[in-house]
DNA sequence: GTGAAAGCGCTAACAC
DNA sequence: GTGTTAGCGCTTTCAC
């Protein structure tokens, strides 16, 4: 059962490859007859062109491939989600590739694409999002196919690529000036993994929020965690219980941690918002099913998607050596209050 | 900037294209001298084979494509994590692409992995999880070129496919058995869809066993939502909590509509597991974010995807008409007790 | 409008 | 061991 081509087409319908490529294509130089004939052993024999072969031709694949650390977390396939759409708008196809955070399968997974000829690889997580990028991380980005682009889902340093990145800043300022407005003045923050560019930049504007409104930055209040799972928050609740004066709401840097810390304090009971506040990053979906519902910073994904997409193979395709920010939004649930309502 | 090929290294190298492409593929037969100066020039050139030109002479692209109706369900990405790891393992590649339930863009998707040439696709969720598929969807499944497999994750009625499938009947009884070790004789349900098999199977198993065992099956027990999200399970509990006579227990089809239940009975005051025993089926990590922490009935996920990918391109690729059942296996947690606890 | 023919970049016989 | 050569299945000039 040999796999049928166009040649085996071209025969029965008695008319030239060219013929039926020029059908596969959409070319209109074709008379409506043979469009027909062909049309109807396409059918009949379930035909499907060879990408690979096209692709020998055609330089573009209409593919681009992601790269994240971890398929399962909500981060990820959200921001997956939202490229998919968007390429699926623009006519092209995502591949997902997860590369479990690991650095050889990392590079392993960026060869893959690069083999299957990709029009763009979008890189997220995992080294890319490391504040300070080393030499090595550079060379592996670097792609000596000049038609294959390559887009980093966070801030990018290299001449080479464009990076799309959370304006982390921004969304600390949105946490804080809320907290602020409901009129706290000692906070907190629960973190991991400053070696990331998120938390970074994060923490420095923390300070800096702080230390220009006068209001105290203390280290017993800024809780580093070992991890980012809910154990860590949990944790970190548990540290902070413990202080003698503790802060009047404390900031996670994502919806997990907070998790965590909602889940210690209760364990102590620590009534959340009463007792102290809670607010966090990313308003991923878990933010909802928290008791009491999260007050979290979100991250305008869509944007996120599109503006990725648009960088990757769009109107900005090959713009390198820029950042562009998104924007995050702050949406109000239950987990903050006015200090000392209890 | 051509992009550079075999024939470039060998001409530079001074040796021939079969040369090259015997260091690229690992062949023995080449002297270690021309070896060295060959992976230089790899290096020097960051040169990566074009995948399309291999994949027109090697028939396997050792990429098998995955097809789910939405990547941002937990479910979904869970199987598809395991499924790389089993991929991996075997030194194939996972391209997933996201349907978004949509039967155009599913049908679309097929088409582009077949295209593509994978050597296997596996098909998650959507239409294959209906408890009566179509001729339409048959046909859709089927795909001309022998050396593509296509594996369901669900039960497979077709002769040319193999069905991995979790054994919904199990997992039921695996729910109904720890509630009646609890003690407890008045048993609920909430679920969504039952136009899938997966609902079919576990309302069908309750049926058997509640008459099995003598205990009433309730109609107004039996909550069907019209959604599979948190409201539908919020409101599944309203409809519960304003019944007179309650379960004393309720069995929700996944963790989400769970979480909707857990929320529904607070705001009806209902304590949880002190009124009401709720348990449910998926054993997501949201599971252990819900206060109470759920009891539920999890899947073998690793041994799913191990299925998954063997019955794709491992030994058992090309055994069709057969289903293989992923067992279940219970958790308990905080959101299950003994009835008339409170 | 249509066909012949030349690639695209690689692999796999087949010679040597 | 190594080179030569014939495809793999398509697209795309270039003639007609």
């Amino acid at each position: 059962m040999k796999n049928v081509t166009i040649y085996d087409l071209a025969k029965e319908a008695g008319v030239s490859p060219a013929t039926v490529s020029r059908i596969l294509t959409g070319s209109t130089n074709v008379s409506e007859e043979k469009r027909q004939k062909v049309r109807q052993l396409i059918e009949k024999y379930d035909f499907v062109p060879n990408a690979m072969a096209r692709g020998l031709t055609v330089s573009s694949s209409r593919t681009i491939g992601i790269l994240v650390p971890d398929a399962m977390n909500p981060y990820y396939n959200t921001v997956f989600s939202y490229c998919c759409n968007e390429a699926y708008a623009r006519g092209y196809s995502m591949m997902l590739l997860n590369t479990f955070s690991d650095t050889v399968r990392e590079n392993e997974g960026f060869a893959k694409l690069i083999e299957q000829r990709v029009d763009a690889v979008i890189v997220c997580g995992g080294r890319v999002d490391l504040a300070e990028m080393s030499r090595e991380v550079e060379e592996d980005m670097k792609v000596s196919d000049p038609r294959c682009r390559v887009v980093i889902a966070s801030y990018s340093e290299f001449p080479f690529t464009a990076g799309i990145c959370i304006d982390h800043r921004q969304c600390m300022d949105l946490a804080v000036d809320h907290l602020m407005a409901l009129g706290h003045r000692e906070i907190g923050f629960v973190f991991a993994g400053t070696q990331y560019i998120g938390t970074k930049w994060k923490l420095e504007r923390l300070r800096e929020k702080l230390d220009a409104l006068g209001l105290p930055f203390r280290d017993e209040w800024m809780i580093e965690c070992d991890t980012y799972r809910l154990g860590g928050g949990k944790d970190a609740a548990a540290r902070l219980a413990a202080l003698s004066h503790r802060p009047t709401a404390v900031i996670a840097l994502n919806d997990v941690l907070a998790a965590g810390v909602l889940r210690g304090f209760r364990e102590a009971q620590i009534n959340v918002p009463g007792d102290i506040s809670v607010i966090s990053f990313d308003n991923s979906s878990i933010a909802t099913l928290l008791t009491p519902e999260l007050t979290s910073v979100g991250y305008d994904y869509e944007l996120f998607g599109k503006m990725l997409v648009d960088y990757a193979v769009g109107e900005h395709a090959g713009e390198n050596g820029v950042n562009v920010m998104i924007p995050g939004t702050l949406v109000v649930r239950e987990s903050t209050a006015c200090p000392g309502r209890s």
